[in-house]
DNA sequence: TCTGGGGTCCTAGGACCC
DNA sequence: TCTGGGGTCCTAGGACCC
């Protein structure tokens, strides 16, 4: 048996908690730059505000209608996933943390009524961390998911589902009919694992609800689609195909990229960019004990923008496996300088760390040659505390021809207003 | 003018091998 | 008409997730 805890609008109820004059107003965060809206309130969303709404699209609604804008603090929700998860993993003995707003409760071996002890436990995050949450529960993951979806729509949209289910709905209390009922008042759409392009094709044959997609052949939606559809399908069954997973494993890749808030021309920005990217992404590969073999980096125009556009990504190999900066940067430098050509208006470009070893299992194996240095992993560690204890990029990586990566990121981060909107007039809570 | 960032897994098809 | 058969490894791209 499976919980699935998930806070409610998570940036956006964030904020509200901090600020409580925000409460049923408009809101939405937004990405790097205020590019598009990440999280939306209620209201926002009542606004008809989309995921991922492009910022100057619905900036008039700030007249309007008195939507507020905020740039995104992810620190902050970091901060409040942290105590989230800590109150929800009281709700049984293991807990998988899915994404900064969503957890997954392992809850083998509970007894007792489980909603009652899951109302106890939403009751407790709202109460100490302020975040509302829906809790599903289910004999699989997707069940759990699908449960917890009843549980939001319940409350938001009275009449999509029982009243029953708001805020903490447990498939598995449900009587057979009961439970056909909610599938079959599930759009295949909102099952866990259907996006957009299958779920088109399975509208496509008649198939609607989640109901008609548990009721499918698994054979056959395997040959017609994959694997992955087919453990859905027996998963909406009852049939647990997908784990929880408690131990968090490490990255097997990892990504820096950015959009500007201008589009770039010049190489030496790029040049800028690129290197505050690898020194940060050398940053995540030492935190999880990891040395990259490659780095792949890219840049491109923005798709949005008329001709001519630009995109090209090129990887680079490291001579052996690494988690040094001075290294990594050496190497997304080349990597820029070969793909790099004047004359487009570049609007993004990232920095990746490709096929990632143990950085143990490696160095046991580690054979170095007379007076060649360990990757000065020993000044990388000094760096990476200094930075914890003292603030991002208070010591970094500079390069020959490249000594300005951290006023690149610094433009950047002053480019970015706190707020889009004044909020002057909003009282900030006090402890 | 202005459109996010960071992941995972699976599959098909090509290269290569005996 | 029919052109061997089977295996592995790698990569690019698709689809999904939040």
């Amino acid at each position: 048996m499976f919980a699935l805890v998930d806070g409610n609008n998570f940036y956006a109820t964030c904020e509200t908690v901090f600020r409580p004059a925000l409460a049923g107003r408009p809101l939405v965060v937004l990405s790097n730059n205020d590019g598009c809206a990440v999280a939306r309130s209620e209201a926002a969303k009542a606004l008809g505000i989309k995921m991922g709404a492009p910022w100057f699209q619905i900036a008039g609604l700030v007249e309007s209608d008195g939507l507020i804008g905020l740039s995104a603090n992810f620190p902050l929700y970091g901060d409040m996933s942290n105590r989230m998860m800590s109150l929800a993993a009281g709700l049984g003995p293991t807990q998988e943390i899915y994404s900064i707003d969503e957890s997954f409760i392992g809850l083998d071996g509970m007894r007792g009524d489980l909603v009652e002890r899951a109302h106890k436990i939403r009751a407790r995050i709202l109460q100490w961390v302020g975040i509302p949450c829906g809790i599903g529960i289910g004999g699989t993951k997707t069940l759990a998911k699908l449960a917890n979806h009843v549980a939001k729509s319940a409350e938001r949209k009275p009449g999509s589902y029982p009243a029953n289910l708001a805020r903490v709905c447990s498939f598995a209390v449900l009587s057979a009919d009961e439970q056909q009922a909610v599938l079959q008042a599930t759009a295949v759409g909102d099952v866990w694992g259907v996006g957009r392009r299958i779920g088109a094709q399975l509208k496509e044959g008649g198939v609607n609800t989640a109901w008609d997609l548990a009721r499918l052949d698994p054979a056959t939606v395997r040959r017609r689609w994959s694997v992955v559809l087919e453990r859905t399908v027996r998963e909406l069954r009852g049939q647990s195909c997908i784990p929880l997973e408690d131990a968090p494993s490490n990255k097997k890749q990892i990504a820096v990229t950015r959009s500007f808030g201008r589009s770039v021309s010049e190489l030496g920005p790029m040049l800028e960019a690129v290197s505050e990217f690898a020194s940060r992404a050398g940053e995540k590969l030492r935190k999880q004990g990891s040395f990259a073999s490659q780095v792949y980096v890219f840049a491109h125009t923005s798709p949005f923008r008329p001709p001519p556009q630009f995109s090209r990504g090129v990887m680079v190999p490291l001579r052996r496996p690494t988690a040094d900066s001075a290294l990594l940067v050496a190497a997304a430098i080349a990597g820029m300088r070969r793909i790099y050509e004047p004359g487009y208006q570049l609007a993004k470009c990232g920095v990746m760390l490709l096929d990632l070893v143990e950085s143990s299992l490696y160095q046991a194996e580690l054979d170095l040659e007379p007076g060649e240095d360990r990757d000065q992993s020993h000044l990388m560690g000094t760096i990476d505390q200094l930075n914890r204890r003292f603030g991002k990029r208070t010591v970094f990586v500079g390069s020959a021809g490249v000594p300005q990566a951290h006023e690149w990121a610094m433009r950047q981060e002053r480019r970015t207003p706190q707020y889009t909107t004044r909020l002057a007039d909003v009282p900030i809570a006090r402890a």
